[in-house]
RNA sequence: GGGCCCAUAGCUUAGGUUGGCUGGAGCACCCGGCUGAUAACCGGGAGGUCGUCGGUUCAAAUCCGACUGGGCCCA
């Protein structure tokens, strides 16, 4: 066998594996049997939060896609019936609809409608999918095994009538009702958003930040008087029709610059005037209420025609002038005091938040693009006392970026805050990873639950099941039977719940008899997602898994679903079912660049993960995902994640191909049984594997990936760079097979047990080592890492062993370091390494074995422990010392005697020779004919040890060492002490 | 303005809940070594005000408070 100059590097060799193996699984079919498995085990039940199947996954998605997966695979080891992997895909919503309006260039619902809402949800449905191949593809080059041929689609019809199942449970509780609510609306979009929409959205925008003053009459010596007003939104005016003041506040009467007097908040004086300018007057704003002033827009049809000042606690000093504009028609405060006000609202904003010709100055101009021209107007009236820009974050749409605007509209809601007290107590039962969050970011969440804006003004979604009467009467609609029962037929079997079909239905309206249409809206697509757990079976409709009683085990996301899936999976169990949606659930910080960076598509600094996952394979990008906690967010550049790859799995692929090339040179057979050892590093080895095995099943049993992973890198780094590398003689030796045999079954089991706890961790490395370990790979249909069972410690470990181990090679160590500073090579034995000391180091407990392992380690002859005070007897001249000052002193002579020396020139000139024989491309059996020319000490030396050398180098016949010139074409090496040339011949038989 | 999280070497980080000997690693860097794993391996060196300030304590990276910086969320 020859050694193969040119081994692929690790990344390179991972990628390959894992191509094997996944040919494997899929020649096999491998993978619904595996999710099949335990069909009699107790239930871990989990469902998979769906993403939207008609964008392009970015990295953050193979991130949570890879942590989602280790929990299952764990799980599944340990016996568990998975309940259900089913895979899941979120159809619905504006994502969907706005690929199509992009399609056709439409920037209207006009536009739409003209082109047939029902033509237009075909086209939707027909992209849903568009990208699904690409996430089978990333899910399965991640490795995230969920049964995709059977997924559950939320624009499926038995999804949907769950859905409507689910509304009309909450519609008889009194949880879905009808209102006038502030919402954000996407002025575009022509629909209103909910706050988790809202929250994807926030963006930097540069506003306008105005101080207008507003008119109040004179005081009574005649100077005017004015309002300062502050306002970021200068569009809102003309529909201002009261100013709030504090009650509590002291507002001042300034002088301004023009001699005119000026109000504001005492607070705020600074901002607006610098210096200490002449204070007129100094009222409580209590005083102030009731004030008349002067409307900067005045317009017919607007508010009681009165335009006063009114007091409301929501008014602070901490921005502007402590005077604040109200617009009821504009924001959640300004509806809330406009409606206790009694003043109504004014609206002069159409649908796509274009101002219509109440308001002539701005008629037909959008409602940002009527700041500019709005405030040259206040200029030139001479009202705006102060002007800056603004840079601030301001919500926008989160799928088309327009700025939202905050509009009072009739739509429909769940009224979550009615359960507020409910959701908060079914919270303290989910058990959040990291912990924090339960009272923390989705507590306080929780604390202040909204009601949840339900209705969308739009086409592609879940329909609203609820029909109207023209004397407002509601019916909701709760299953496909129910509808048709309403509708005196029932429904075709092939019936299709979506816009516009369901909207053709009409019936009679239960209370009055009366015709009824169906609310035109769609719902939120949250919804959908968050009614997956029940939804997904077609609960109650059909038999299956779904138990009311029973939260999800398990389920895991990234930290934006705090306000998304996370709530609405929570609301709906708690309104439903009166418990939580999920006992555990895993949150995973965001994706940050190496500069700290979130990533994002217009900053530029995005990985593609299919691209990324075709490079490097699966387990490496797991593998750095497993780097760092991922509760918090991490850090990745494409360097730390190729080398993360390389320092655990790339050390555990060399050592298992140290342990194949040994195994195949001696015909032998992997063990897989736990061996029996005797040999110290063997007990050493088997005590630590036993000890990992509890630690990373403890650490998965916390969902710690993390530490899980941590663990293996440590034990992978003491498997290789001292066991195998302490052992390697021991694999080669034909003087006790006993011996080789055990370090043999010792290494194949350890890598067997690894391949176990790699399972979840990186499935495809764990496969390939497991395979690798049969005695036939990738042959049997029926043996897979993945089928089988979570490995369990075999012993309590020897914990004392473990302890002198370690210190054992802090000893070596400290010898090292010794031989550096004296400036010995480890190839020249030195006879001596002194430990002076009181105590007995612990090592010594473990017998001659470990001492002869420090001997071989640091190539010295004879290990001697002294009583401290025989200083005297190491004369400093021929001896180098290291005193850690605890009473512990090592010594090592500094230069090894002469007999000593000519060994180490011995195993100088051994190192080259066989190096030759690597370069010459020779088997590890072949046989050579070696004639060496040498000179001074070093041919000594070579006569010295010539069986040795004869015997290590395979050399057939007699030895010569020569003195005088070597032929040309001989090999030739300058040592420190004389020169050696070889010529070396393969001994063809 | 409010809330949550984070801050340890140039970079990635362990330790922190339970305060206690000289704060561990890895990558990169410099020097050296090894050679039947070879695009691998081992040792040594240099590099740390453990973000800043204050408090508790015999003793603080660790506990408490404030602040600064970063990230996220909300208003």
């Amino acid at each position: 066998m020859t050694v193969d100059p040119a081994t692929p590097p690790p990344g390179r060799r991972l990628l390959e594996l894992q191509r094997r193996v996944e040919k494997f699984w899929h020649d096999t079919d491998l993978v619904p049997r595996a999710l099949a498995l335990h069909p009699d085990g107790p239930p871990f039940r989990f469902t998979e939060g769906p993403p939207t199947a008609n964008g392009r996954p970015h990295l953050g998605h193979a991130l949570t896609r890879a942590l989602k997966d280790v929990p299952l695979r764990y799980r599944r080891m340990r016996g568990y019936r998975i309940v259900t992997p089913m895979a899941g895909w979120d159809c619905h919503g504006l994502p969907v609809e706005l690929e199509i309006e992009k399609r056709h260039g439409f920037r209207s619902k006009k536009e739409i409608e003209a082109f047939g809402v029902d033509r237009f949800c075909e086209e939707c449905r027909a992209s849903v999918f568009e990208y699904v191949q690409i996430w089978r593809d990333m899910s399965r080059q991640i490795g995230y095994w969920l049964d995709y041929d059977h997924a559950y689609a939320t624009m499926d019809p038995p999804f949907i009538e769950s859905v409507w199942w689910s509304l009309k449970t909450l519609f008889d509780r009194g949880l879905v009702s009808k209102g006038f609510y502030t919402l954000p609306y996407c002025p575009r979009c022509e629909t209103p958003l909910s706050s988790h929409e809202v929250a994807q959205g926030y963006k930097e925008l540069t506003d306008p930040s105005v101080v207008v003053r507003v008119d109040v009459s004179p005081a009574e010596d005649g100077t005017p008087r004015h309002l300062l007003v502050w306002t970021t939104t200068p569009w809102t005016l003309p529909a201002n029709l009261l100013i709030a003041v504090r009650k509590d506040l002291t507002y001042l009467g300034v002088r301004g610059p023009d001699g005119h007097e000026y109000l504001l908040a005492q607070g705020t004086v600074a901002r607006y005037f610098p210096g200490s300018p002449d204070v007129l007057h100094r009222d409580l704003g209590s005083e102030l209420v009731n004030l008349d002033y002067t409307p900067l827009f005045p317009f017919a049809g607007a508010g009681t025609g009165r335009y006063r000042i009114v007091a409301d606690d929501f008014v602070g000093e901490a921005e502007g002038t402590g005077l604040v504009h109200i617009a009821p028609s504009y924001g959640v405060d300004d509806q809330r005091i406009g409606e206790r006000e009694r003043v109504g609202f004014f609206d002069p904003l159409d649908s796509h938040g274009v101002f219509t010709e109440a308001v002539p100055p701005v008629a037909g101009k959008g409602f940002k693009a009527a700041d500019p021209i709005l405030l040259d107007q206040l200029r030139a009236a001479g009202s705006v006392f102060h002007e800056e820009k603004l840079r601030h974050t301001y919500p926008t749409c989160w799928r088309c970026a327009t700025p939202l605007l905050y509009r009072a509209l009739d739509s429909w809601f769940v009224r979550s805050s009615q359960i507020r007290d409910a959701l908060v107590r079914t919270n303290e039962a989910v058990r959040w990873i990291p912990a924090h969050m339960q009272h923390g970011r989705y507590g306080n969440f929780l604390d202040e639950a909204k009601d949840w804006a339900l209705s969308r003004n739009r086409y592609w979604g879940t329909p609203l099941p609820i029909w109207r009467c023209p004397e407002g009467h509601f019916t909701c609609i709760g299953s496909f039977e129910e509808l048709g029962r309403h509708s005196g037929a029932p429904l075709p079997t092939n019936f299709d719940p979506h816009r516009v079909q369901v909207d053709r239905i009409h019936f009679p309206c239960p209370a009055c008899g009366g015709a009824t249409s169906r609310e035109p809206y769609t719902i939120d697509g949250w919804y959908d997602s968050g009614s997956a757990p029940y939804a997904q079976y077609h609960y109650p409709f059909e038999p299956g898994p779904f138990e009311p009683a029973e939260p999800l085990d398990y389920i895991g996301e990234g930290l934006d679903q705090t306000r998304g899936w996370f709530y609405t999976l929570h609301v709906l169990a708690t309104a439903l079912f009166d418990r939580p949606a999920y006992r555990t659930c895993l949150v995973n910080g965001l994706l940050l660049d190496d500069s700290g960076q979130k990533m994002s598509k217009s900053k530029g600094n995005v990985f593609d993960p299919v691209t990324l996952l075709e490079e490097i394979g699966g387990d490496a990008l797991r593998w750095a995902f497993y780097a760092t906690d991922y509760t918090e967010s991490a850090r990745l550049s494409l360097r730390s994640i190729q080398l993360s790859a390389q320092r655990t799995l790339g050390t555990l692929l060399h050592v298992y191909e140290f342990y194949r090339t040994n195994a195949e040179a001696d015909g032998l057979r992997p063990t897989i049984d736990r061996p029996s050892v005797h040999h110290l590093i063997d007990r050493w080895l088997l005590s630590r594997l036993d000890g990992l095995v509890r630690e990373v099943t403890d650490a998965l049993e916390a969902y710690e990936t993390h530490t899980a992973a941590g663990a293996i890198t440590a034990f992978v780094d003491d498997l290789s760079t001292w066991y195998v590398r302490r052992s390697r003689p021991r694999f080669w030796s034909d003087e006790h097979p006993a011996d080789r045999h055990a370090a043999d079954a010792t290494l194949s089991y350890t890598l067997w047990t690894l391949a176990q706890l790699l399972a979840p961790l990186s499935p495809f490395l764990a496969e390939h080592l497991y395979q690798s370990l049969t005695a036939t790979p990738f042959a049997d249909p029926h043996r897979s890492v993945h089928f089988s069972a979570w490995p369990t410690p075999a012993s309590a470990g020897e914990p004392e062993l473990e302890h002198a181990m370690t210190e054992l090679r802090g000893w070596v160590e400290v010898g090292r370091e010794l031989r550096q500073r004296a400036g010995v090579k480890s190839r020249f034995p030195l006879p001596v390494f002194v430990l002076e000391t009181e105590t007995t180091p612990s090592f010594l407990h473990l017998g001659p074995a470990a001492t002869e392992l420090l001997l071989e380690e640091l190539n010295v002859r004879e290990f001697r422990v002294e009583a401290p005070g025989n200083g005297s007897a190491y004369p400093t001249e021929g001896w180098v010392d290291r005193d850690d000052g605890r009473g512990w002193v090592a010594r090592l002579p500094r230069s090894p005697p002469p007999e000593l020396y000519r060994e180490g020139l011995f195993r100088e000139a051994m190192r080259r020779l066989q190096h030759a024989r690597k370069e010459a491309r020779l088997a590890f059996t072949d046989r050579i004919h070696l004639t060496l020319w040498a000179t001074g000490d070093l041919a000594n030396a070579l006569r010295a040890h010539g069986d040795r050398l004869g015997r290590e180098l395979l050399v057939e016949g007699p030895l010569e060492v020569l003195e005088g010139t070597p032929p040309a074409e001989a090999l030739h090496w300058e040592l420190d002490d004389g020169s050696l040339a070889a010529t070396l011949r393969r001994v063809t038989d």
